[in-house]
DNA sequence: GCACAAATCACATATTCATGTGAATTTGAA
DNA sequence: TTCAAATTCACATGAATATGTGATTTGTGC
């Protein structure tokens, strides 16, 4: 018997869902709240479930959150995020706060029910456009870096020099250079880059926003 | 109409799939090779098919290296993997070649046909098990992280400070302290650190070792 | 040829940083 | 309690950095 509960908002959605799963047999579904706070109260004083479907937008703590917070009380919970959002953003947040899976509303009761199963059989329930930005995640890590910040072929010697931690001396003997050529080409980098300081250059280098 | 063709050494599973495919009315499955060498053959003189079915363990080049091949040259051909492998490295490294999928052996021909529908549809398909490992990856990609350099906490503070790009003055100001004491603990860091430079404390930091 | 950006160098000065030395208070572990 | 580490502050000095105001040379595009 698995045991259950829900984090929705939406009063017609939740009684569906939870009526539906609670009516399958291998199923109960006996807590269905509208908010993290509700479902922690309620599990302060009850049984933990074995799985959570929790929606992000709720009142109170988003669901995101919530993850984050029931997972570090009880790890053993599995939680599902059903939820209308689709953006990366989104879900790579529930992802990395402990979700064990992301489904989008429009999934259907069999669906979620289905969903549930291979949760506690080890997998990891995602509607099949959710695993492509999973995926998409994955094999292009680096689609949106365009920083471009302009930097002359020199200027970009100069930043290596300075994330390399050298002083400008040393960036200077290092490209045969005198100190006041280095010292100008910092100047320009600092323009360009709204910065004023080596540190920040090194900071934002090594952010790869250069 | 969906153009699907198979990478597959397995005679028996590869006739298998390919009729099935082929018998649906959306689907067309005409090119059933038993390797990477012979489907590039195949796509220099044919129309290339829509989404490629693909195996692991191949005579002569494997599937991983023939995802980053293919999809080099026909960037549009859909790649599944369809393989008996599933540890996170061939899955990592599939999905980061270009794969858009990745189904275990033992899923059904329903499932496949299912699977090339959602993949076309903007989907990616995945078993179960498979997307729970990639999510594994997700929510903790730091388990090896142990540069552990005994910094304090205020010690830390102060390097969150100078990776911020702040002066000892403004670091000074963020705590309420004095600017001497940043410099003791700057001077106590860079011992611990063995540097002598804010550039290098920064940069450690900023590269994860700290 | 001319305008213009890039790269080079120079001199000057105020600020910031690195480092040495010394010390008081707090705090947690032995 | 006693000791070590952490945190706090002070004073001092030479080195490095940030910024201003120049200038010369070279290559590119129009």
């Amino acid at each position: 018997m698995i045991n259950i509960g829900i984090v929705e908002d939406n009063v017609k959605i939740r009684n569906l869902i939870q009526r539906f799963l609670d009516m399958q047999e291998s199923m109960s579904c006996k807590v269905a709240v509208d908010s993290v706070e509700e479902m922690l109260d309620h599990l302060k004083e009850h049984e933990p479930p074995d799985v959570i479907l929790m929606d992000i937008q709720l009142p109170g703590m988003s669901g995101i959150k919530g993850i984050g917070i029931i997972k570090k009380e009880y790890p053993d919970i599995e939680i599902i995020m059903l939820t209308v959002y689709h953006d990366s953003h989104k879900i790579f947040d529930s992802l990395v706060a402990g979700a064990s899976g992301y489904l989008l509303k429009h999934t259907s009761l069999p669906e979620i029910k289905e969903s549930i199963e291979n949760l506690v059989a080890g997998g990891a329930p995602m509607s099949p456009q959710i695993a492509r930005k999973v995926i998409e995640h994955f094999n292009k890590p680096e689609p949106e870096k365009k920083p471009k910040s302009d930097l002359t072929a020199r200027e970009q010697d100069i930043v290596n020099g300075l994330v390399d931690g050298l002083s400008y001396k040393l960036i200077a003997d290092r490209y045969d250079i005198s100190i006041d050529t280095v010292r100008a080409h910092i100047r320009n980098i600092y323009k360009k880059l709204h910065v004023n300081s080596k540190a920040e250059v090194i900071a934002k280098s090594l952010r790869g926003e250069i």
